[in-house]
DNA sequence: CCCGATCGATACCCTGGCGGTATGGACGCA
DNA sequence: TGCGTCCATACCGCCAGGGTATCGATCGGG
């Protein structure tokens, strides 16, 4: 069959997300017929199903459900080629770079100095984002690099070089019965609320959202919630929370992140740099690729 | 700006590769003029000049060619977007693995009975295809999984198990200078002519082009090539050729690959089979995702 | 030096795809 | 059973996008 449009993907994507024909239209600034009729034409050319529908409810499909989460990666292919095309044309070169608060544990402060001295550099414009926003940005044209969280961040499509990890610590309001160990293991968290983050699903996790660290610390202080965090979170940590290693906890990472198969000497520099300033000057030779 | 169409995505990268917008008008079915158009109005709607035209002949942009690779990514994953709801969607689910011939160095003979074993386990198809066609039928979807050959096929953009690695042999026709050498090393080769693959662009061999093994075998017994190759190419050794293991070569891996982010319980199983298998019946946990 | 060939851009026309409005029809609810 | 909801169908009008004819620039050959 001939590729559907991407309009045609955008329209599925919001019917898809909607699971409703009228509240789609309106997202989409349209009215509701064409939608449908583009949807109909959609999977007639395809031959396949997508949705459900009854008069009461739409719902998708097995392969509907696939087709949604491919179209969203089409959809992000497409933004980007237009992204990236306007960003190595206009003007002169920049990298951008996008971390959330704290995302780097303060590295980027001697990676810059670093970059700089790259004959390779360009200027570098850093753009704090909210929790969950990073790998968006990346994946969709808007970012050149991004500092990611492992294992928490979908770095899939994505190039990545490790820059450190840390082990991590539970954060507890002072006067918390485990307050006072000095390490604690995970199972002796059972029953704890948990804090959720934007954009991470973890299955069963059901406490309350939290928007970024010092919100959380609220939280904790007020008792309403543990978390366990890396180590280098302890700066944000206030006079009223206490720390204490978590033994068992899966270790966390930073990691820089750039679209795969790049092939930009600014950003190859940059990752060398990144390297160099995280494993403590050792050159290594093939990063970025 | 709104996101460009596929069809105009299309157009771009006809225009593109021909670097001619009569002949790519041709190749698009369509006239010459509207595809001038349709080029102008993506320029002008991008904010960015892709191409350089003169009177006599067509040319990239920096910018334009940052838009050609970006493009051909996003049409391949819209082409996948489609492909894997069909799949997903038709008749009975199956699995379709494709392998460039000798490419799987026995392995799958085994890899088959053994998933076959697993509850998740659907039919299977194995396609044979050229050299260097299987990263691309992964990658517009018209395959589930791949056996790829590190480090020469590109893998970004999959999620990859190693299987197995190799060292790698010289092939070398009898009587050839080395070819009573217990080893070698790869400057040994120094001076002889080394065929290019399909699909493989190393810089500086600009040997003969060879589509597959035996084509090859029958070029080295000629003394038209010497070739480096994973040792498991020994099984299609004919009789008028040797085999030297050269020791500083780069060893080569037998990956499987599938698509990122996939949650398929089919696959996941499939992975598994073949790291058991590979890896001596010890059980990988995590190999899936 | 001019003429013809080449090739992209422009001018103009026309069709069909796509979006709009009005309405139908199925289903759930009170 | 009447009403509200919600997707589908019918029908209409516009303009985006494709077609043809032609222009203008540039290069090469006689």
């Amino acid at each position: 069959m001939d590729a559907p449009e991407t309009r045609e993907l955008a329209y599925f994507v919001a019917v898809a997300e909607e699971l409703h024909f009228g509240r789609a239209a309106e997202r989409l600034g349209m009215a509701q017929p064409p939608l449908s009729r583009a949807i109909q034409r959609l999977e007639r050319r395809m031959g396949v199903a997508l949705l459900e529908r009854t008069s009461r409810a739409v719902s998708l499909t097995p392969a509907g459900a696939v087709f949604l989460a491919e179209s969203r990666k089409a959809l992000d292919a497409v933004a980007a080629a237009v992204r990236r095309a306007q960003r190595s044309g206009r003007e002169s070169p920049r990298l951008l770079v996008v971390m959330k608060p704290e995302g780097d544990a303060g590295l980027l402060g001697r990676i810059l100095p670093a970059y700089r001295l790259d004959p390779d550099a360009v200027e570098v414009e850093v753009v704090v984002c909210g929790i969950g926003e990073q790998s968006a940005m990346l994946r969709d044209g808007r970012a050149d690099l991004a500092f990611l969280h492992g294992p928490w961040d979908d770095v899939s499509g994505f190039d990545v070089e490790p820059l450190l990890t840390e082990d991590q610590v539970a954060v507890l309001p002072r006067g918390h019965r485990l307050a006072d160990r000095a390490a604690l293991v995970l199972s002796d968290l059972d029953g704890e609320q948990l804090p959720r983050w934007p954009g991470v699903d973890v299955a069963g996790a059901s406490g309350p959202l939290v928007r970024d660290a010092s919100q959380l610390m609220q939280l904790i202080a007020l008792s309403q919630v543990v978390a366990v965090l890396p180590e280098t979170m302890r700066r944000n940590a206030r006079a009223d929370v206490v720390c204490v290693p978590v033994l068992d906890a899966p270790s966390s990472s930073i990691l820089v992140a750039w679209p795969e198969r790049t092939r930009s000497r600014a950003v190859a520099a940059f990752v060398r740099a990144c390297t160099e300033v995280a494993h403590g000057g050792r050159a290594v030779e093939n990063a970025g690729r």
